[in-house]
RNA sequence: GGGGGAAUUCCCGAGUGGCCAAAGGGGACAGACUGUAAAUCUGCUGGCAAUGCCUUCGGUGGUUCGAAUCCACCUUCCCCCA
């Protein structure tokens, strides 16, 4: 089996420009293609994650990956799919989140002589004049095919300023660019990008006659249709600071049990044999098809050590067995007790399993909060000294914990 | 350039002088049922020293005993005509 072929068995593929081109290019490991990576925020996604994966995929058949960060698309916004404008970012902002990305990427793709390459579109999309640029590209740009383009559509009902409008054309030509100076022939991306990929190879093929190809990754939803990697709209970080460790591990080890095997499929790099054996599994059996999907993708993220850590603690919480070692713990000092003693709702905020002590109060009125496995029901209770410097274990919900110490 | 309309809490969206911390829905959170799943049902959803007090209806000022609601100016957005 090719990499073409796995990557079709494991549901990756979108759509394709030319699939028989493209098939017998890149299981011959020909293919020099590229991903760009708009920098909006200072840390890369789990939606990324599975751009990454794909880039090593294709790396292990031999193809060289080109990773593009996006310093200067990241000056504009990609408006495809969106209802309204990106907030613009400030150039140090830009570089900023350009530096976390580049940290984050090098994690898990090998960059180096005669391997990946990275580079940044801000080193020629910047210094582009704009009368030039109109003589030298705008006439192969059609703009009734733009405004007819899918990824605009949400646009032409709210709103698209002409600014966000030439995204496509940033886009289109970092691909001319990198076809002319690095002999990239191919360029992989979200489904949602295949408008502004296909801006690329038409570019390529009007101004110098050649073709080149594009390719686009499934967009990873779930049974309901939508989007994965979005926790109450905001994003599962690959930065260990916005994302646990631990955090990440229990989103997929809480996915749905419609979403467990397509999420193993495309994320994991399981042999498909093991897949298709799991993939009878049903019922409650599917958890155990979780903590695997779980464990595999924590420890590509953050190592093999996080990954046993949060699973630790996973079977510690849920499970009763197992170590509290690596709890998130808040250690509290004599200061924050009066009278020798801390009632429960002010525990709850400063441990952060509340936001607030009216949701505290809520919380515990609702029977929703433990200590040591009790159930809190007065809002009034206060734990001495005595009962926090053994240890106690904090539960907001069936999943939200900390341990509290007392120094 | 001319004319018309809009901005409300996490989101959508009602509210056009006091009965408004603001209907309804979605989402989130908690409970029941479960398998750390889904579906379903229930509760809950600004803050606090809590039968009360404080902050919030794009911004700034004003009218009024009292303003999300009325007036003026400003900001942003949408629609129609050019």
């Amino acid at each position: 089996m090719g990499i073409y072929e796995e990557l079709v068995a494991r549901g990756l593929i979108a759509q394709v420009t030319n699939e028989d081109e493209i098939r017998e290019m890149v299981n011959a490991g020909k293919a020099t293609f590229y991903i760009g990576f708009d920098c909006t925020a200072d840390s890369l996604t789990a939606g990324h994650f599975m751009a990454l994966t794909l880039m090593k995929r294709l790396q292990q058949a031999g193809n060289k990956p080109i990773a593009l960060i996006g310093g200067g698309t990241t000056m504009i916004g990609d408006p495809s799919g969106r209802t309204d404008m990106r907030k613009m970012l400030t150039r140090e902002d830009i570089d900023h989140n350009a530096e976390c990305f580049k940290r984050q990427m090098e994690k898990f793709i090998e960059f180096g002589p005669g391997k990946a390459i990275m580079l940044n579109n801000a080193d020629w999309l910047l210094d582009l004049n704009y009368v030039e640029l109109l003589r030298e590209v705008g006439a192969c740009f059609s703009v009734n095919n733009m405004l007819r383009a899918e990824c605009y559509k949400q646009r032409m009902e709210k709103g698209l300023s002409f600014f966000e409008f030439n995204y496509m054309i940033m886009q289109s030509y970092d691909f001319y660019y990198l076809f002319q100076h690095y002999d990239c022939n191919m360029q992989f991306g979200g489904d949602d990008q295949w408008s502004n990929m296909l801006g690329g190879t038409e570019l390529i093929r009007k101004k110098l006659g050649k073709d080149a190809h594009a390719m686009t990754i499934t967009l990873l939803t779930d049974s309901h249709g939508k989007k994965m990697g979005k926790t109450a709209g905001n994003a599962v970080w690959l930065d260990p600071n916005k994302t646990s460790p631990y955090d990440f591990y229990q989103y997929w080890r809480n996915v749905e049990d419609a979403d467990v095997m397509k999420c193993i499929r495309m994320l994991t790099f399981l042999p498909l044999e093991q897949i298709d054996e799991m993939a009878k599994w049903e019922g409650s059996q599917l958890n155990r098809a979780k903590e695997i999907l779980a464990f595999e993708l924590t420890r590509m993220v953050h190592g093999e050590e996080e990954a046993r850590k949060a699973e630790a603690s996973a079977k510690a919480l849920f499970a009763g067995a197992g170590s509290s070692e690596n709890m998130p713990t808040t250690e509290l000092t004599e200061a924050d007790l009066a009278d020798g003693a801390i009632d429960v709702l002010t525990l709850l905020v400063k441990t952060g399993l509340c936001p607030s002590k009216s949701d505290a109060r809520r919380n515990v009125q609702q029977g929703g909060v433990t200590a040591n496995d009790q159930k809190v029901t007065d809002i009034g209770a206060t734990f001495s000294a005595e009962q926090l410097k053994s240890g106690l274990l904090l539960k907001r919900g069936k999943k939200s914990f900390n341990k509290v110490i007392l120094k």
